[in-house]
DNA sequence: CTGACGATTCACT
DNA sequence: GTGAATCGTCAGC
């Protein structure tokens, strides 16, 4: 499923991170586990700009074990642990030494609801089941053990199914969660699909023109 | 080795 | 709106 529309190398590895961040929205991020299939379309992602971004957390080159994935070539996963709690799933892009990332924040299920289901150990589908960074691992299964996969593999990866929103309907915002950035918290990095009910935060702001 | 803390979420008031 | 949960990571000693 979606395996002959994957995103490729080239893809990830353009130069411009805000541009892949929202490119991204619409695409459709695919897990294959142990033979579970899981796809939803993301409609909410957040860019990290690399080593002159205050809240990325390769600023100023800082270069440690958790951070090396970024410091590698585009096109693989960066998965962390955030609040000793949740997994926040992460596309590394650009070229090797060039740490951008795109957080994905939220979407929406598109295959494979039972099984999101139970990984999360919620019994409805309501829109939470893939609202916010740490919903879209659990319902997808992401965990720390997949940072550095490839997202050209058949388990994990994202694709083109030609599906596209209005431009006039992927609107930006500044990032959330990242006020520690100083000046750089109030960079419109944050892309996300207008009135779409997965996208996480106050709903009204992003019903706002 | 130690302590501080986070690209969050959920239950509760 | 407020606060707790919970642990890997990282800087500093």
């Amino acid at each position: 499923m979606y395996k002959k529309n994957k995103l490729t190398t080239a893809f990830y590895a353009q130069e411009d991170v805000v541009q892949i961040a929202t490119a991204l929205i619409g695409k459709v991020l695919v897990t294959n586990f142990d033979g579970d299939i899981t796809a939803a379309r993301i409609v909410e992602t957040e860019a990290y700009n690399g080593i002159v971004d205050k809240a990325s957390h390769a600023y100023n080159n800082r270069r440690t074990r958790r951070t090396e994935v970024m410091f590698g070539h585009g096109g693989v996963a960066y998965v962390y642990l955030c609040y000793g709690i949740h997994y926040l799933f992460n596309v590394v892009t650009n070229t090797a030494l060039t740490p951008h990332a795109v957080l994905i924040r939220a979407v929406e299920p598109l295959y494979g609801v039972e099984t999101m289901l139970q990984r999360t150990g919620k019994v409805k589908a309501g829109y939470d089941l893939t609202r916010g960074p740490g919903n879209v691992s659990k319902a997808l299964g992401i965990a720390a053990h997949h940072t550095g996969m490839s997202l050209l593999s058949d388990e994990l990866f994202i694709a083109d199914d030609g599906f596209m929103y209005p431009a006039s309907d992927i609107i930006s915002r500044a990032r959330i969660g990242v006020d520690y950035a100083a000046e750089d918290a109030l960079l419109p990095y944050r892309f996300l699909v207008r009135n779409n009910p997965f996208v996480s935060g106050k709903r009204a702001l992003n019903n706002v023109q």
